[in-house]
DNA sequence: GAGACTACGTGTACGGCGTACACTTGTCAA
DNA sequence: TTGACAAGTGTACGCCGTACACGTAGTCTC
């Protein structure tokens, strides 16, 4: 028996910076980002709050950590296909990340400068466009245009993902009908559609490739016009 | 001079919700929304912390009560504008209000709910579109690809504004050339313009426009065609 | 071995935060 | 005058990030 303990204790696996990041992804994945502090984090870990800080400078740091994690899953470029393709998926695969980690594109906002690692792959998507015949201020157009979508996310504004009891929301919209008309309406189509054949309402992965497609179309007329 | 001070004392305004939203959007202006703490605007208001909780809930609600001071300063429709000219006037309208509160986008994300007031704005975004002649479906469709450019911003992802000198920024970037060869030559041309006489360099307010004109245009192409 | 050096985890403490709860104070109707 | 009600106060609690001083165990040199 204590010999188990004294075992357990003695074989405890070392703090790690990696290993310090990626349970902080974990506590964020599963509590949301204002549920990761220093604190809680060190007790995932097993270890005193300020042990942590032998691995990460502070807090700060901690969290340009965590993009940097997020942002290493995202897969790299497409080779040999045409750019409109290579860019397409990489930003599809963008987009999945932040879906696994939805705090992610919150605290990407709230940085100030850029990590190493998101410059990285900035620089990999300009490339991208630069090696599919864009001139250059037509890639600098292209790279403003992208905005938040380069990063995999669009900004869902309803965001009406989970735990809202179906019967809740349907009382939130009627009770909404009077007061907001066009949001209503929409409201309807949307569970029309659900409830009929036609697909599962509002698809944010269709309607992110929508959105994406019309821009990439765009961007695509542009370059042909002045190629 | 006690006179003065005790006249200063008994002519002190009182607090309201409304002077209390006002003087949270100053601070947050002035330092940013991490230095608005509860505490510190109370001092701002020369009131005891605890005094603010008779005009606002708790802070989740204050930071309610700062979107939609911000969402109220944009403009309402355009009467008797076509959608287009009226959809671009209006988003323009709220980019503007965006800018001049810069932690306002931050905080539009980390809310879960939309406010009424938020609510009403998209209401009203949607009937442009309708009133427009667009299908509830490409309104639809229309509302996701604005994404975050509805309400005025679009993730400036290099946030080039301000403080950082000249000098220090020119020497980042060179250093940068050899580690991120597509950021630098896109450096170089915005550089180049700059010095030249073809403008600011990297005009936001330009590139906004850009991505905007390219997604209206693509949507009213994709109206026409189903019209 | 002995002692020093190093890397890593600990313990204590401080100031700031949001806010619960009990209190005083000022105002006005009856 | 009273007494009810609204508005501001004071105290206190538990959370946060983290500075700083302290152990403690492993490694390297003599």
């Amino acid at each position: 028996m204590s010999t188990d303990i004294e075992l357990g204790a003695e074989t405890r696996i070392p703090l790690t910076r990696e290993r310090v990041l990626r349970t902080a992804v974990d506590l964020a994945d599963q509590g949301g980002i204002e549920a990761l502090s220093m604190r809680k984090l060190a007790q995932a870990l097993d270890v005193v709050p300020m042990a942590l800080y032998r691995h990460v400078a502070n807090k700060e740091e901690l969290l340009n950590g965590l993009i940097d994690v997020v942002v290493d899953e995202i897969d790299p470029p497409l080779e040999g296909a045409d750019w409109k393709t290579a860019v397409r998926a990489r930003i599809l695969s963008a987009r999945q990340a932040l879906l696994r980690h939805p705090w992610a594109s919150r605290v990407m906002e709230s940085r100030t400068v850029p990590t190493p690692t998101v410059l990285a792959y900035m620089d990999s998507m300009i490339g991208m466009f630069r090696a599919g015949g864009f001139s250059i201020d037509l890639t600098h157009h292209a790279m403003h245009t992208m905005g938040s979508r380069l990063m995999g996310f669009a900004q869902e504004l309803f965001n009406d993902s989970g735990d809202a009891d179906q019967e809740m929301e349907a009382e939130f919209y009627e009770a909404m009908a009077a007061m907001y008309p066009s949001i209503y309406e929409l409201y309807l189509t949307v569970v029309h559609d659900d409830s009929t054949t036609v697909g599962p309402g509002c698809d944010d992965q269709f309607e992110f490739e929508f959105a994406l497609d019309l821009v990439l179309d765009g961007l695509e007329k542009l370059k042909d016009r002045h190629a």
